[in-house]
DNA sequence: TGGCGCTATTGAACAATTGTCAATAGACTC
DNA sequence: GAGTCTATTGACAATTGTTCAATAGCGCCA
């Protein structure tokens, strides 16, 4: 299958495809059940293509982690216009669509990146830490909710809380509908800062 | 510092120095980067022992997870008298107090079991199922939820908001105390399940 | 007390995988 | 069509997980 005549792409070229073939790779393998080996056969390159590009198995699968929360920052953006919270149940409805959508990638990803090193974590983190960002920003004048650490903190866990429950409803929905999901998220999120002192 | 005469202790012993000592040496590594060579050699015995009783590095893994997590259902048992709200509270502040007292050991082993192959992620998913499964078998008679697949997604999905929350409140506090803290678990489970339809 | 047997323990050899680097060859320019 | 740049390669070294026959500590019994 592989030609033994090696073809030359112009970097950006390589660096996508690898990056691509990567994230359909590691959607059904875990990072350490991936070997560079693989990688590389599937690709049809050799093994020190993809150290010359990524620097090694880690920087690769950081490469990787970082287009597809790229991805998802981007699929779950806000339209410009429309009330407050109408646009933030726009973006959870994102959330939720592109998680469904792409199910065994966002599982294994996710997985890989709380369980990696601090730059991975950093990664996802940062990308969480935007998404919450549009709670506060969403409306420059009228402030959705207040401010504060502790509503950071709660809604830092809520966020957990959507992951949880989105990945589970997908293995068994527990007789409800997208819509039901979608309604019991957006009105968890108030109560639980109801429960602030 | 380890003698070169070879120490012959019993079966149950040396199982039970090995994983006390995994526990320790896997609260500042994670997996991969805790080679056999490094754990045999803190030991002070050879790699081929650690292969002998746990039958490799995954076995090994799994039977330190295993550990532990029978250690916090243990921690975590309600008191046998009381009221059934009393005594689930008196549970979660049990695995409250566990998580902040060993907060990098539970922190690595939850990462690592998530990520990890289906026996680790069985061990970590039973472990919870059997702390909510309390939710329902406290009060033989009066029932303090409904035991519905809803209602059982929900409280999946609040438990990863607990485990996020304690965790992210031993960070950073953000000006709330332990009984703060407690009141917002107990507070927020009965708020989210009013938000189902 | 001293030899014996059971088995806990060892260490060397093996297998698989990651990482390194100088050499190679494809595509573009002149 | 020759030359240059650099994307790409393949062989080599290092690390780590795994296996297994050989070794030796400890209790038991004469």
């Amino acid at each position: 299958m592989t030609a033994n005549t090696r073809t030359r792409l112009s970097p950006d070229e390589r660096r996508t495809q690898l990056l691509d073939l990567g994230f359909r790779l590691l959607a059904t393998r875990s990072l350490d059940e991936l070997s560079i080996d693989l990688l590389a056969e599937e690709a049809g390159v050799s093994r020190g293509l993809m150290y010359h590009y990524f620097g090694g198995k880690q920087g690769f699968f950081e490469a990787v982690v970082q287009h597809a929360a790229d991805d998802l920052y981007a699929r779950t953006a806000p339209p410009a216009e429309g009330e407050p919270l109408e646009r933030l149940l726009a973006s959870i409805t994102g959330y939720v669509d592109y998680v469904v959508a792409n199910q065994a990638g966002y599982r294994s990803l996710v997985k890989g990146a709380t369980a990696g090193n601090d730059s991975l974590r950093a990664i996802y983190d940062t990308t969480f830490a935007a998404l919450a960002e549009r709670f506060f920003t969403a409306d420059p004048g009228g402030d959705v909710f207040p401010d504060t650490p502790a509503v950071r903190l709660v809604i830092h866990a809520w966020q957990a809380m959507v992951e949880d429950l989105v990945l589970t409803w997908c293995d068994s929905p527990a007789g409800l509908s997208r819509e039901d999901l979608l309604s019991v998220i957006t009105a968890s999120l108030p109560a639980i800062i109801d429960t602030l002192p």
